[in-house]
DNA sequence: ATCCAGGAGTCCG
DNA sequence: CGGACTCATGGA
């Protein structure tokens, strides 16, 4: 009940007014590439019932975003034909929103990306062949929002998956902005400029270890200060650059780098070789009797073809 | 209970 | 520079 919709729509747009300038949207759509399963997307956004920041429903998403200043709810499903529907749940959207939007779900689900020279590449590969079969039309998710990402691996240090969506869950829970719509609340991550002012004790109240509470609050105070931003990494020419410019950043070693080059800033050669859960989703891809070593890793990711961070979220998605 | 978990910083030689 | 130690708690 929760995705339908309320009442008889006109196709798309639709639009109010009379004058073209002062056009008000309730829905819009987005063409989606080849090499593209809406479920698949769908399956992965719903890896745990802890994440606040999108609420999935058997065949839509929902997600709350702010755009000027305002909170943007929408509502994304498939409309089979090759579109996405996206329907603005909280208010009509002139022409100034309703863009940034659709740019905003075409970075989030990377649909702007073809996928397929990566699928050719894989038929040559028994691994990537299994991955891309089993998983067809996964896109590389992405965490737009650089502090989210940069938080959600730094949370995601050396505990377990589950413990860490709960941590995610309670930081965005007591910090982050809410929006109410039809008795559901929506939330958004926490911004820099609120982390920056928490004391440490209002963290470790959450079990938050120490470590994580400086470097949550050090990130967040580097980020209010304007020293790191996702549009400075993004000016940087390679992922290389980039990288240095992360590894700057205390809290931030080899793993939360390359992660954060992959879900947040869309580089798709980075590729988290330290990752256990990756190690463990290769030894089960591959049937191997132990964990691959990372000079296996480097090895076999060598010859990815530029497809690494496709490589680990197709990896992620089969541990589900 | 015991070991591991989508690591990083520090210290030491 | 390479290796050992520490952090610190939930899940299985």
């Amino acid at each position: 009940m929760i995705c339908q919709n309320e009442a008889p729509l006109k196709s798309h747009p639709v639009a109010t007014g009379r004058h073209p300038s002062s056009r008000l949207f309730r829905k819009t759509t987005v063409a989606v590439p080849r090499e593209f399963s809406f479920q698949e997307c769908l399956k992965f956004l719903a890896r745990s019932d802890k994440e606040r920041t999108h609420a999935v429903h058997p065949e839509c998403v929902r997600k709350l975003i702010k755009i000027d200043d305002e909170p943007i709810l929408f509502e994304l499903r498939n409309m089979r034909h090759g579109f996405l529907e996206i329907t603005f749940l909280n208010r009509l959207v002139p022409a100034s929103i309703r863009s940034p939007v659709i740019e905003f779900v075409n970075e989030w689900l990377d649909l702007d990306t073809n996928l397929s020279p990566f699928y050719r590449f894989a038929r040559k590969n028994s691994l990537l062949k299994q991955l891309t079969t089993n998983h067809y039309g996964l896109r590389l998710i992405k965490i737009p929002d650089l502090f989210e990402a940069l938080c959600w691996a730094i949370l995601g240090q050396q505990i377990n998956v589950a413990f860490a969506y709960t941590l995610k869950q309670r930081v965005v829970e007591n910090f982050g902005e809410s929006f109410v719509f039809e008795s559901a609340t929506y939330w958004r991550f926490p911004t820099p400029e609120t982390i920056a002012e928490l004391q440490p004790a209002d963290l470790l109240n959450l079990q938050f270890n120490r470590q994580k509470v400086e470097y949550i609050i050090g990130l967040a105070r580097l980020m209010r200060d304007g020293n790191v931003s996702k549009q400075r990494l993004l000016e940087m020419s390679t992922l290389e650059n980039a990288r240095e410019a992360l590894l700057n950043i205390r809290g931030v070693g080899p793993w939360t780098a390359s992660y954060v080059l992959m879900r947040c800033l869309g580089f798709r050669s980075a590729f988290p070789i330290e990752d256990i859960g990756l190690h463990n989703a290769l030894q089960r891809q591959l049937n191997l009797p132990r964990k691959p070593s990372l000079e296996e890793i480097r090895n076999m990711s060598a010859g990815w073809g530029g497809w690494q961070a496709y490589v680990a979220i197709y990896l992620y998605r089969s541990l589900l």
